[in-house]
DNA sequence: TTTTTTCTAATGGTTTACCATGATTTTTAG
DNA sequence: CTAAAAATCATGGTAAACCATTAGAAAAAA
């Protein structure tokens, strides 16, 4: 029996997800959190097989989670269980060292598939994340979409974050202690790096990014 | 019995939800449909009491669901289970006239509760959602937050969801075919009643209320 | 140590955004 | 019907953003 810890923080969700579980075969649920932070204190307490979360949670995302994990339990395997289709936080997750991503809109027997193909030591990814992945390729292999918080240069994300909080140019020159131009120069950079046409695609990528609130 | 259709464009959601239901006494669930479009045909066909559907759905949404259905259907009951927990789709859903309005982070109990109420012919609500509405109030009350999405007209509306879709204001004149001066006009008008200094700051808002991607 | 990247800065020009103000027409609500 | 609200447009000005190009100095990588 594959012993499976769920983390969502939508009770609701939590519960028909531990519903669908249990429902399977050679799967056994032995918890089931609302809080990514509680997962912890219970594997302390706890031996687990496959651990069954949701990707975007307060105080504690699955990506936190994971790398968190990965650390502390190497032999835990990781399965995300999300609604985000879009290849940055897939690229996060993969980077992370998930197990496993499957989307919230697969079936039931996808979900089942990708739990004993994780048992046995493989990954597992929905197809639509693979589509994905494929559809905006890194830039290995191509120059298309630059996943690019990691293009950016530190100058940069300050002066980006600086700009999504709405501070005018010679407001962002003063409060860094540098030119006007300089600051000119780093914007025109910023949106030639981002493919956006104004500040407003700035903000907007850097809000996506949780970059700024 | 309570005849449910559980509408979610998430299968594996939408499935654990179903097992959920079943779970319950006194409910059949007779359908279970991963797109709001789907619904329509089904009610030709089907005699439904209550609709339990997602918020966040593409093609149509949770609220433009509502909408369609309090026309052609009058009688039918409609609960929206979404993780909205924001003053803004609290309010659009009431306005729509939902019967009940509860939060994925609820628990199986009170989704029981809510579709007990609800099939009495009264009205539910998250208690979160009562205390956000309290916490947000409406100006019938309270003239506080001028910057709500009420206070902007449907032209207003509109002109921020170009702006922070990044047109810019003649890109805009042009496509709504209205004269420069007018989109400036709006521009302004806007950015007082949101109280923001930039078309950053209106791009934001957009973004928070959900009007644009 | 070379090479590359990053950060810095300037020049000069174009475009767009922002502001104030006033005014007309159309639409909506009392 | 009439008053209010919303949508329209104009003028004229200031500030800011955007663009292209060049280039030196500092820091990091090869």
């Amino acid at each position: 029996m594959t012993k499976v810890v769920l983390i969502d923080d939508h009770q609701v969700i939590l519960y028909s997800l531990s519903l669908l579980f249990k429902s399977m075969e050679n799967v056994e649920v032995i918890g089931v959190l609302n809080d990514s932070r509680k997962l912890k204190a219970f594997l302390e307490t706890e031996t687990v097989d496959i651990i069954v979360s949701d990707l975007h949670m307060p105080h504690l995302s699955g990506i936190d989670l994971t790398l968190m994990l990965r650390k502390d339990f190497p032999n835990l395997k990781i399965l995300l269980l999300t609604m985000a289709e879009d290849a940055y936080h897939i690229r996060e997750a993969l980077r992370a060292g998930v197990h496993g991503y499957v989307l919230k809109r697969a079936t039931k027997e996808e979900l089942e598939k990708a739990v004993e193909k994780i048992m046995t030591g493989k990954k597992y990814y929905s197809e639509a994340v693979i589509d994905e992945l494929a559809a905006s390729p890194d830039d290995d292999f191509n120059n298309s979409k630059p996943e690019t918080i990691e293009h950016l240069t530190t100058r940069e994300l300050e002066i980006l974050k600086l700009v999504t909080m709405e501070y005018s140019t010679s407001e962002i020159a003063e409060k860094l202690f540098i030119s006007v131009a300089t600051v000119e120069t780093h914007r025109g950079n910023l949106m030639k790096k981002l493919e956006v046409k104004s500040a407003i695609g700035m903000a907007k990528f850097a809000l996506k990014h949780g970059l700024v609130d």
